[in-house]
DNA sequence: GGCCCTTGGTTGTAGAGTGCAACCAGCGCA
DNA sequence: TGCGCTGGTTGCACTCTACAACCAAGGGCC
């Protein structure tokens, strides 16, 4: 209401969108792998979701993520060398490989997902309940959009 | 088990942002490197903060972006050769020189700037003002809470 | 002045992450 | 049976990055 809707306003707000979201993207794969080294940002996204959806194929992850199908082959092959992820071929199709985190994957995963939690509570900690439900919201909202580029 | 961060919605709207950021980070540079081939996500951050400042040190730039100086040292180069960067030495100290943006590069700076701008000015198209203020503020806010570490 | 420490910057090296293209192996349909 | 489609791997090339070793120029301090 008291926001006032000068044209000028959604300019200035997007060109900051804009340049905090990239400023964001620079430092996150830094500051992951500081935090944890033994799960780079890529793994922990691919094993969070195995994690999430009980498994899945590699070529769920490609899509999911927008990446290649030969990056996603690389990260599970070095995942499952880890002892974090196996590999359960499909009965009805072979072609397919379902992949499941293994016990030891879902531990560090759990771990690192603590660690994550603390890091982003610490961060957030001063925020009310109802900044963070709105502030995550747009994310998810900005994010919808941009998953059909 | 039983609780589903029922005590508040904290937890869930941290464990969202936390999810959405780190998804957003892992596209951003492809997404940024589709979009404008000739200037990558680093470069352009660097250009620009060049352009903004009226020119600084490659410490300083290292400093900004938690980047390696030897990194800086290369982009730097790379823009350099590019003609899109030039350097001036310190007369006061012989050790520091001191980048600036050329004529080409703050052109291509600026076509970039517009193009990213269309770019997340369609995907925001549907947002009010309102949303797009609140939701650039959030973004400030996060960034300025985790420059710290 | 001469020595040493600090600061700004470059280069050598190594490794992660990535995409593209070529390839192989099953599947399904005509 | 043959052909095209789909899931996945591998070879290759490239970028981004950090760390360490290095060089060059200040700035104190004796």
């Amino acid at each position: 209401m008291a926001e006032p809707d000068r044209p000028s306003g959604r300019d200035a707000a997007v060109e900051s969108i804009q340049r905090e979201l990239t400023s964001f993207a620079r430092r996150a794969r830094a500051t992951a792998a500081r935090m944890h080294p033994e799960l780079s940002l890529v793994s922990f996204t691919l094993l969070s979701h195995l994690d999430e959806q009980g498994g899945c194929r590699a070529t769920d992850l490609a899509a999911q993520f927008a990446l290649d199908k030969s990056t996603v082959s690389r990260q599970v092959g070095a995942l499952e060398r880890a002892g974090l992820v196996m590999r359960r071929v499909d009965p009805d199709d072979h072609r397919v490989q379902v992949l499941l985190p293994t016990p030891a994957g879902a531990e560090i995963l759990a771990q690192v997902t603590v660690s994550r939690r603390r890091m982003f509570g610490e961060r957030l900690a001063d925020w009310s309940a109802q900044d963070l439900t709105r502030f995550a919201a747009y994310l998810e909202r900005y994010n919808e959009a941009s998953r059909e580029d």
